[in-house]
RNA sequence: GGGCGGGUAGCUCAGCGGCCAGAGCGUUCGCCUUACACGCGAAGGGUCCCGGGUUCGAAUCCCGGCCCGCCCA
């Protein structure tokens, strides 16, 4: 504890009777914010003097105010990072935006819409991205407020936006360096296109919902295929419809074709297709049946007749197609479709998804029907969805009608015109679902047209991203479940049953202090400023790391590297419950090292960091990996060809069996491992999600991934930085010879036709360049000079989002801060940003970053063999927010809670314990929503809780400052109290700190929520109310225990701890051993002060036995004397065996009057009336209850106890009567079962005699 | 169709092989007991979705259902 006599603390009494969030939020902010604590200094973890913890916000999107689930995501993170900064970690939480295009420029087209009636084409480019730059400032503003109001600590001075300088620039070179490595192309394909934006929008752009529509039936007449007409004149639109020579019905039946005779035979025969779209026929190319259809061979052959357009084309074969109802006899699970489907499938391959693969398929045959290569692709329609024939469609023919109608005015039309030639045989309703654009609402529409791409399905990403993978986190193969039992699904060819993947590691059996409890701890530290130790020096430490081997802990293995050491350990147990600790142990092995050490170098300068990390082992497989980590620690190093070859390794008899058990997994490790860094866990294998089902969501979403569409026709996002232009021969040969050179540097990608590199080329004689450097003028002049025009597209929003964990540190620099922070540690987010966010991170980071990147990697390189390190090593997913009722929370709903709100009327930190006390390990949570009538806000009484909780944490606070003001007297006395208290206080920051490493937000909020208000407020102030004024060392465990709360809670109630602490950190009394509070390193301020550490030595069982018992002492008469109606000021008198009273005496002479208001405590009967009870089968009397007992109510409640009893005796004796119980239960258990009902039949004799005596009184 | 999560007190959720199943809110009763009424004390409230199985022992593990929700196709 500090003592500052500049600044007394002031009076208790000066401090309001509630807490106000608002007198101290902006003020203390304005503390934080003035000294910079939030400012990372890299410098301190390039020099070793700290490590790094970084986080990186998820930058929330610049289109609108942050909600609720931001405030989650956000309070989450600083949680993480507030704990980690008192932890002693340089930490970073990098804050910024992402510029959001789609979303972002749809509003501000609203917008301006709505206010001045202009769409963006009305203002053009320039003037339409201004405004949305404004729009951008507005909302960045708005969101940075926030989240500062949320008490995020970020390093605001290092704000980045997903389109500013910085990230562009980054932008700007991953785009040419993946342009040059063919992992970017230009393609054809369909797209979901939004006819109202304009643009092509990803799947997760896109819902479904459902509307009503209709099947049309429409007939196709059957010809027979072009005899005369020649593929150039089809080419050329010429196509008279004379030329094609109808086939009859006749005709059909003579081909075998069911159902033929029931026609007039010499009409024209026709083959029925039902669609929901008439109006794209005009792009059909061909119609197709199922091969298995018997009708499908008597129509081998033939062709269709597209009415109006005049369009002949061939009827193909192809499994795709539905069997209409009346078939399908085999198939069991009939499609729904198959009720509406006629066995005909129009195929309008460039307007349907499934038609293209079709077309695909069909390629060939297609194409050279319609007479040249894409002929079998037919576009009918404009940007915007309307008709045009100006993107692909030649033969009008009869349908120059439709042309410039709308979708649903073709359709129409189409369906009069079909049925006016009395070839619409039906119309049915039909329900179905529709792609609908999320941001214009407008009906999707699947649309040909060039995108670039990234290749994700590459090896280097995809694969790359799930090798990052933790191997306990890597399926690999389908899985049962996680229960390791073979999954029963029979039906399914595909599965594969895998006993590997669900290897028995993964169980916790296998972890060596399974079966004693306590933990096994990886612990690593380092050397002392640049010093490295010298072989001597390094056998001195590895006899220092083995000291006490067998004494006081298992060490299963260690290594001593020449600036490292590190160390896999289990402690041993001191007592029941009690292990030795580990910064005991570790000091013990440094200081005895480096004594020694000292003493041979002659100096007297330090050897070893303080600082050390640590880190608690929680699975076979982690264990598993460390040991390896250890084991192959000095062949990484290049020390030595093979692990056992190192003289300064050392590894437990058991460790070395395990290594052999699993020889084979250690050898793939070491391969995918070669490229990581030692001392920091990154590349292959380092990648964890929490909870790790999520691993399961990412590999699968590599393993079906397709090229990844990065081209969105917008004005505002990172324009594609491609020129283009076509090129014949004579002019090719010269922009060769000019641009090869700047290709030669590096200046410049180019894509193309003939061999400008050794990529694809595109057959249609564009010539595509990439140019590196935005100010390289000399490129640019000569590209704008010779008729080059930069591609007007814009990337999609996630290729910057991608480079977010390198940009905003600076890269393609090679910055201090990329050097110290990437990888970062820890990524917070949705589940739904698994695929379109983490994923694309790690293949971006994986691929542009060196292997081996780190404070002393290798240089920044443009091109690597073997892939970089993922960008973080531990993603936590976290739950979404719902309503009451399970909804999602939006704005069209009003089941929004505006954090804002809360803030304002509860307290930042009152949302922030309520946020994390929500935040369990499931995949979303209710919260329930009301309208505040007053103020007809949406608000939730959960946020009650914390506002109660931080008023609690005050007022304690008040009443222990009016203790510690007084001046202390007396001596010195530990009692049992302090002892129970001291150990709660073990125990809870024990607990809070494994929540924490294991991202249990909630079981952290629970933690401290029980330590503050159960443990201390309700038990520890009331007991020590008699006493404390007249015990300095009670005083001490006061301002201890208060202190050690308020730094535990300081993560997730920062702005009242702080306030708090303000007058708490000046407070002195004596220093109590084993309660470790640092000082605050900068201001004074509690966020940089030390991580509480109270050794588990504090832990005893004793004391919190008897504190138990006096407990039950208290509650049982709390009990009696509300059922007896004791008015509150009458004390009463207690009657207990002298046994009994010793040990309540113990705790504390007044304890038992004091928290029950029973006043004498005698070994003596009771004279007047009184009520029996049992305590641990110690009987019990209260007397003095009233003037005479209630017997009406003391029969009551015996009968009560009685029948409770007996349950339980019925219980137990069950239990005991169980033949197996005996034999297979462990002996404690038995013997615990038999004490209970000794117990319970004591207590039932007791309460009855208590009856018996209240009959005959 | 495939994958995943959930069903425990009126509500929101813990517990995930062994305490007569817990917390907070809400409810009822008594208290302005000088830290806190945003509080204190006490009470009531549960076929742990259903049906099988494994086990000495199942809310917890397995199998099969039934609901609700999410994601991917």
């Amino acid at each position: 504890m500090t003592s500052s006599p500049s600044q007394p603390p002031a009076p208790a009494a000066e401090l309001p009777k509630q807490y106000r969030p608002a007198d101290h939020e902006p003020r203390v902010w304005k503390a934080w914010e003035s000294a910079g604590v939030f400012h990372a200094d890299p410098a301190r973890v390039l020099s070793g003097e700290a490590r790094p913890y970084a986080v990186l916000i998820p930058p929330p999107n610049v289109t609108d105010r942050l909600h609720l689930g931001h405030a989650l995501n956000n309070t989450l993170q600083d949680v993480l990072v507030r704990a980690h900064r008192m932890m002693g970690f340089e930490t970073l939480w990098m804050p910024g935006t992402d510029h959001a295009g789609i979303a972002t420029q749809a509003v501000v087209e609203r917008r301006v819409w709505g206010e001045e009636k202009k769409r963006r084409t009305d203002l053009g480019r320039e003037a339409f991205v201004a405004r949305i730059q404004a729009f951008k400032d507005e909302y960045e503003a708005v969101i940075t407020g926030q989240l500062k109001a949320l008490g995020c600590s970020c390093d605001w001075a290092r704000q980045r936006f997903t389109m500013d300088q910085q990230c562009a620039r980054a932008v700007r070179e991953a785009f040419f360096r993946m342009f040059r490595d063919g992992l970017i192309y230009r393609g054809k394909r369909l797209v979901n296109w939004d006819p109202v934006l304009q643009t092509a929008v990803a799947d997760d752009e896109c819902y479904d919902a459902e509307i009503d529509g209709s099947f049309w039936y429409l007939r196709y007449p059957l010809v027979h295929p072009h005899g005369a007409t020649t593929a150039g004149e089809r080419r050329r639109g010429h196509l008279p419809p004379e030329d094609a020579v109808p086939v009859t019905w006749s005709e059909l039946e003579a081909r075998g074709y069911p159902g033929a005779e029931q026609h007039p035979s010499e009409d024209q025969a026709w083959v029925t297709v039902a669609t929901t779209r008439p109006e794209t026929y005009l792009g059909d190319t061909a119609v197709a049946v199922n091969p298995k259809d018997p009708r499908a061979k008597p129509l081998h052959g033939l062709c269709v007749e597209l009415p109006l357009v005049g369009r002949v084309i061939p009827i193909i074969e192809d499994a795709y197609v539905v069997l209409p109802k009346s078939m399908s006899i085999e198939e069991e699970p009939t499609d729904p479709k198959a009720e509406f489907a006629t066995g005909f499938l129009k195929v309008t391959p460039a307007h349907d998804p499934n038609d293209y693969e079709i077309y695909q398929r069909h390629k060939e045959r297609l194409d050279t029907f319609a007479g040249h290569v894409g002929g079998g692709l037919v576009n009918v329609m404009a940007p915007d969805g309307s008709i045009s024939d100006k993107h692909g469609w030649r033969d009008v023919g009869d349908a120059h009608r439709l042309v410039g109608m709308k979708r649903d005015e073709a359709r129409a039309l189409v369906v009069k015109e079909f049925e006016a030639r009395g070839l619409l045989e039906a119309t049915r309703p039909y329900r179905h679902s529709v792609k609908h654009s999320d941001r214009s609402k407008a009906v999707i529409e699947p649309y040909l047209s060039d995108q670039w791409y990234c290749r994700v399905t590459d090896p280097r990403m995809a694969q790359a991203a799930n090798a990052a993978l933790a191997k306990e986190q890597r399926a690999g193969a389908p899985s049962s479940g996680g229960t390791g039992v073979p999954p029963a699904r029979r039906n399914d060819p595909c599965h594969r049953p895998d006993p590997v993947s669900k290897n028995p590691l993964m169980s916790l059996r296998h972890l060596p202090h399974f079966q004693k409890g306590g933990s096994t701890y990886f612990i690593t530290f380092r050397t002392a400023g640049t010093t490295t130790l010298t072989p001597d020096e390094r056998r001195i430490a590895l006899d220092a790391c083995r000291h006490w081997h067998g004494t006081r802990m298992e060490l299963h293995a260690a290594v001593v590297m020449d600036d490292h050491v590190h160390l896999l350990l289990s402690p041993f147990e001191v007592e029941p419950g009690r292990w030795h600790a580990i910064p005991e142990l570790l000091h013990g092995i440094k200081s005895f090292s480096a004594h020694q050490i000292a003493r041979s170098r002659g100096t007297s300068g330090s050897v070893w960091q303080d600082e050390s990390f640590d880190r608690i082992v929680r699975g076979a497989d982690e264990l598993w990996e460390k040991l390896v980590s250890i084991a192959e620690n000095p062949v990484e190093a290049g020390l030595v060809a093979a692990g056992g070859d190192y003289p300064f390794t050392f590894l437990s008899d058991a460790a070395r069996s395990l290594r052999l058990e699993f020889a084979d997994r250690i050898r793939g490790t070491r391969e995918d491992r070669r490229d990581a860094c030692p001392t920091k866990d990154t590349g292959d294998g380092s990648l964890r999600f929490h909870p790790a089902r999520y691993a399961k969501t990412y590999e699968q979403w590599h393993d079906s991934i397709r090229d990844w569409c990065i081209s969105r026709q917008l004005w505002w996002g990172h324009r594609i930085p491609v020129w283009s232009r076509e090129v014949a021969p004579p002019d090719a040969e010269f922009l060769r010879a000019e641009l090869l050179h700047w290709i030669r540097q590096e200046r410049l990608a180019a894509h193309g036709p003939g061999a400008w590199t050794d990529l694809p080329s595109d057959d249609t004689g564009r010539l595509e360049v990439c140019p590196r450097d935005p100010d390289d003028e000399q490129v640019a002049g000569f590209l704008d000079a010779h008729g080059f025009r930069q591609d007007p597209d814009v990337l999609d929003t996630w290729f910057s989002s991608a480079l977010w964990p390198m940009s905003t540190l600076g890269w393609p620099e090679d910055t201090p801060l990329l050097r110290a922070f990437n990888p970062t540690d820890t990524l917070c987010t949705a589940r739904d940003i698994i695929t379109l966010w983490v994923s694309r991170m790690v293949m971006f980071n994986r691929y542009l970053m060196p292997p081996g990147w780190g404070p002393r990697g290798p240089v920044l390189a443009d091109r690597h063999a073997a892939p970089g390190p993922a960008p973080f090593r531990d993603v936590f997913i976290h739950a979404l927010i719902m309503d009451g009722d399970g909804q999602r929370m939006s704005k069209s709903k009003g089941n929004g809670v505006d954090p804002l709100d809360i803030i304002n009327s509860h307290g930042c930190d009152a949302l922030r314990f309520s946020l994390c006390q929500l935040a369990t390990q499931t995949q979303d949570v209710r919260l329930p929503v009301h309208r505040d009538p007053a103020t007809g806000r949406n608000t939730s009484p959960k946020f009650d809780l914390g506002r109660n909780f931080c008023n609690k944490l005050w007022n304690a606070t008040r009443f222990a400052l009016g203790i510690l003001a007084r001046p202390s007297r007396g001596e010195p006395t530990p009692t049992l109290v302090d002892r129970w208290m001291l150990s709660r206080l073990a125990a809870a920051s024990r607990d809070a700190t494994a929540a924490l490493d294991q991202f249990e937000f909630s079981v952290y909020a629970q933690t401290m929520y029980d330590l503050m208000w159960r443990d201390f407020c309700d038990w520890y102030l009331e007991a020590i109310k008699p006493t404390v004024d007249a015990n300095p060392f009670q005083r001490a465990v006061l301002a201890h225990a208060l202190e050690t709360i308020v730094r535990l809670l300081h993560p997730i109630t920062p702005f009242v701890t702080e306030a708090v602490w303000e007058h708490l950190r000046d407070v002195e009394t004596m220093a109590i051993e084993g309660v470790e509070l640092v000082p605050a390193r900068k201001a004074g301020l509690l966020c940089t002060a030390g991580w509480p550490i109270v050794a588990p030595s504090h832990r005893d069982e004793s004391a919190e036995r008897a504190f138990e018992r006096l407990r039950g002492v208290v509650t049982t008469v709390r009990e009696l004397r509300a059922r007896h109606d004791v008015p509150d000021k009458r004390r009463v008198t207690l009657h207990a065996p002298p046994s009994l009273l010793d040990e309540l005496a113990a705790l504390g002479p007044d304890l038992v009057r004091h928290l029950a208001g029973a006043e004498a405590l005698t070994s003596e009967a009771p004279a007047g009336a009184s009520v029996l009870f049992t305590l641990d089968a110690h009987e019990c009397r209260l007397s003095n209850l009233a003037d005479a007992v209630d017997p009406a109510a003391e029969r009551a409640r015996l009968d009560k106890v009685i029948a409770d009893r007996r349950k339980t005796i019925a219980t137990l004796e069950g239990r005991l009567a169980n033949p197996g119980y005996a034999d297979k239960a462990p002996p404690a258990m038995v013997q615990q079962t038999r004490d209970q009902l000794a117990k319970a039949r004591e207590d039932t004799a007791a309460a009855l005699a208590a009856l018996d005596s209240l009959e005959g009184a």
